[in-house]
DNA sequence: GCATGAATTATCCACTCGTATAACAAGACA
DNA sequence: TGTCTTGTTATACGAGTGGATAATTCATGC
């Protein structure tokens, strides 16, 4: 008699994983944690349920690994635009701030994510820890650059300048986000080195990459 | 044999809808939609489960009903600063946004609330519809308020300044919701009246209240 | 070819969810 | 005080889902 197994395929560890985390990603995004379970994450990932657990111990596992990436995504997409910034710290800065405010940062998905993902600290202190981790670095960062500027700042001011710049890169990528139609291309990078350049009080307009 | 049934008073209907819708708030808040099951819900109410069948033919109805209020809420609490306003336009502006962007209307709790509901709307058009109204009813407020400033400005200028405002908004609004340490009493409202004062080329913020 | 372990299949068990219904009693009204 | 209405409780069902597991099979590198 016939089996009609599934055909499959063998992939590399670091490529399952990478599916799977994806995956949850996806559901997360699209329906909330609850729409993240086992048997959809795997059917997304394009395997059957019971390969979750050959790679992740448990589905609690699965879920930090995620969120880890997720917090990762969103720092090292606004970092990479320093690669190609000039050394000027201006510039560097100018940069930072307009990765930080176009696609794929802002973005409706990742808004979904960020959303489902919330409610989720609140109950998993392991959870929360990542959330914490990936905040600080994300403004240290930022208060690093701030810090470099050519003028006269104590580094308590540029603490408070950094947590100041960071509700408004927070709040503009939200409404970017939330509403993809409501802004022109490049008008919430202009909104916000312009809201920079008033805070900080410098120019950042001309700087832009 | 004694039935130890449980003591019980009669309530209006008014009251326990609106207990009901209450519990069904906190829950979300709290751990998300997934969080409000029929019979936490009801735990919280007070109440045994069987009983909100009684006020709600199903529970997308409650969903909904407590997701309308939700949506209210927001903008009453916006609005209701409005009644104490003086009659100048400039005032009025300045004591809605002042009242955005402080507690109730800015708090973790509602920012839980708000990202608990947000995927949930992809999924229910009826949810996307009162969330849609809601929103709409948020901004022409404000659009109306702004079109009543003493300035040049023909209308589609003050559309797109009510949209830019809104977004300012519900970024500093985000903002001081997620990190509520983050900000000194009144610095959320001084910054918001500042972007204001910039976007609508006057002065703001000698006009709170 | 053979051994290895990645991937499949099938199933379990517990639990939760929303819903339905019948019995009960609180409070209004006579 | 007695009776009626209906708000409220208690109980249960039936379906479905959740994550986890154990045994089986076959893709692949050596």
């Amino acid at each position: 008699m016939s089996t009609d197994r599934r055909p499959y395929r063998r992939e590399p560890e670091e490529a399952r994983r990478e599916a799977l985390i994806e995956a949850a990603l996806e559901l997360v995004a699209l329906g909330g944690p609850q729409a993240a379970t086992v048997r959809a994450i795997a059917a997304r990932a394009g395997v059957t349920p019971g390969l979750i657990r050959h790679y992740f111990a448990t589905k609690e596992e699965l879920t930090r690994a995620a969120y880890r990436r997720f917090v990762q995504m969103l720092t090292d997409d606004s970092t990479a635009a320093l690669r190609d910034a000039g050394p000027s710290p201006t510039a560097r800065l100018a940069a930072f701030v307009a990765a930080s405010l176009r696609p794929p940062v802002v973005d409706a998905h990742r808004l979904g994510l960020w959303a489902g993902f919330l409610n989720t600290l609140r109950s998993d202190p392991e959870m929360r820890q990542i959330h914490e981790q990936g905040y600080r670095a994300y403004r240290d960062i930022l208060e690093g650059l701030i810090a470099a500027l050519p003028r006269k700042a104590n580094p308590e001011q540029c603490h408070r300048d950094a947590i100041a710049c960071n509700a408004v890169i927070d709040g503009l990528w939200l409404e970017g986000s939330a509403l993809p139609q409501g802004f022109a291309s490049g008008e919430l990078q202009a909104i916000g080195l312009a809201a920079f350049s008033s805070i900080l009080n410098l120019n950042l307009k001309d700087q832009s990459a």
